[in-house]
DNA sequence: TAGTATTACGAAAACGTTTTCGTTTTTTTT
DNA sequence: AAAAAAAACGAAAACGTTTTCGTAATACTA
């Protein structure tokens, strides 16, 4: 359909294909006038050579793929901008897949990358994703993985996360020192790494500081905001309510502030919250919510920096790279002591 | 690398390629009992076709590239969302490329897209997208194109819009019905088709109430957050200074908000502000922030739906679908009249 | 000057599919 | 029972590259 090929471009210079070919590769075996006449011609038909050819003979797409489980979200939306950043600067495409947080089409886009599609895959897992055979299998055909945020437990693999547990522990603590007595921790999966290790940093804390881990107050929600709002708003209309509140991801604080809205709960004087987030707006809202912020972009450049050293020179087996980045705690009215 | 191919299955089951191949797309030609044990043992090798060998052959590639300015915006990260919803239904995978608002950018990504990478392209253009020969070409290659949000003005060509003008004029007036008299228009970049059509929406409500057009009002910012609070801030803190703001787009609202507070400008009392806006904090914000909310999400399943009619039918050159959504004025408490 | 490098190019195979066109065997029709 | 049709498969070309190898013509070496 393109129209314009190797054998459209030999044709028009009087020169065979391998020739032309080689032009545009800059061989040596090409002379140098031939090269710029080459060059001149493909550059007036305006010659773009076919993908699909070129990634068959060379069994190289220039491709990564990247799988997360959703795009409306600022860590995500953050984190692909660092990796189209290295991507682009690679010359590299990119193909992104949303999960939706959804085991099966996460299994089924990872066994459609089987086939050579892309070079290599940076994936944060999704929120039920309870076996990681899928990526082994894609693993094994010998394509480079690189898992950034949500990294399996149970597979020895290359990662770029954050300080989860300190993250966990200092949030945690900064509300038992702003005068909490009974923390809330929010998340969404029970299975992800992130929640595990938030988690336990969180234990830790009220651990410290003598206060005893009450599971009924780890609250698993879900990935629809109007159902997570109720069962807040039913949690925090309690007797016995939490008067702390930590969510392990942004969504949930937003849900936490509508609920407390809903039933006049005054944060931060009835209810102290902090949250994991890359809301540019945090410091705007109505009281400015203190975060946890996670580098976002620098996790995504960082992950497909990795990833390109992987694809570049194929090392990948003999060492395993373990990238971990620190998250920043903002204190902000939302969990002030008064 | 991956290798699992035909052949290999061919061999395995003492079938000829073609045969195996034909089995697997489910051809007459292969009798029932042969086709389960080509899908077997397909099935048991894992095999997955060789998207390159395929896209050679068939001249196709089930792959569209969405180019959009920037994905760390809610209103673009809602509109892939819809793009992915309607993508994956159909099997096609989804190549996304930034141009970060350079035309640079914009017109090498456009170019590369030339070799038959995509079997169609949707995109919004970035803020200093002077020509669209690069696009044209693009179009004339066989690459259906479908322009959302951000459309050319001189190309007759699908796209998927909303009514800009309409709210742009429903912007301002209900600034002016809330007591404004000199009111500032926000925008990026004046070259694009959104900006024209919210400042003729904004002129003509000016006109409506005799309210002078006043060229200074209309500010130019820039994509730098910092830069461009910067310069809110002056301008917030002349003499002169407007008691209106309507911000074309969200990140300038945000801007507006942090220059107020650096200046102890009070909202809605000394200054009203409305804005384009995706945001889902917009009415936790302090003080809650007016909205036109565009239905980012519609668009892009739009987007999405209309460019696949064009690929699978090639009807496209008889008709041009140009569909317009209609965006919602949400008032909050940062516009209103006291 | 004969032999050897070097330079500049072309022919052809290969990548893994799909598809067209045989070809053989079986079934149906007359 | 002979001819025609149908069923089930295989051989091979084609898609557009890249790359290996071969081969002239020219330049250099002894």
């Amino acid at each position: 359909m393109s129209g314009i090929n190797l054998k459209k471009l030999s044709q028009e210079l009087g020169l065979s294909i391998s020739s032309v070919s080689k032009a545009l590769r800059d061989s040596y075996e090409i002379s140098a006038e031939t090269k710029k006449r080459v060059l001149a011609m493909a550059e007036k038909l305006n010659y773009q050579p076919n993908p699909f050819a070129r990634g068959l003979r060379k069994n190289k797409s220039t491709t990564i793929a990247v799988v997360i489980p959703e795009i409306a979200n600022n860590f995500f939306a953050l984190a692909i901008d660092g990796i189209q950043l290295v991507a682009q600067k690679k010359g590299y495409h990119v193909l992104t897949y949303l999960t939706h947080e959804d085991f099966q089409n996460e299994e089924s886009t990872i066994k459609h990358l089987q086939g050579g599609r892309v070079d290599g895959v940076l994936i944060s897992l999704c929120g039920d994703t309870a076996s990681v055979k899928h990526l082994i299998d894609l693993h094994q055909t010998g394509v480079p993985i690189v898992f950034f945020d949500r990294v399996p437990e149970t597979m020895e693999c290359p990662t770029v996360t954050t300080d989860d547990y300190e993250s966990g522990f200092k949030a945690t603590e900064h509300l038992i020192l702003a005068g909490c007595k009974k923390i809330a921790y929010l998340c969404v999966s029970g299975f992800l790494s992130t929640t595990q290790k938030r988690m336990m940093g969180y234990e830790a804390a009220l651990e410290k500081y003598k206060i005893v881990f009450d599971p009924k107050m780890v609250i698993q929600c879900s990935n629809d905001n109007i159902a997570n709002v109720a069962l807040l708003r039913k949690l925090l209309a309690r007797k016995n309510r939490p008067d702390g509140i930590f969510a392990s991801v942004e969504k949930l604080a937003i849900s936490t502030y509508y609920a407390s809205n809903e039933i006049k709960l005054k944060i931060p004087q009835q209810l102290k919250v902090i949250s994991f987030s890359n809301l540019r707006t945090a410091s705007l809202l109505s009281p400015s919510l203190s975060t946890i912020t996670q580098p976002a972009f620098e996790i995504g450049k960082e992950s497909a920096e990795l990833l390109f050293r992987m694809i570049e020179k194929k090392t990948f087996g003999n060492r395993i790279d373990r990238v971990v980045l620190k998250s920043s705690l903002i204190e902000r009215n939302s969990s002030v002591k008064k």
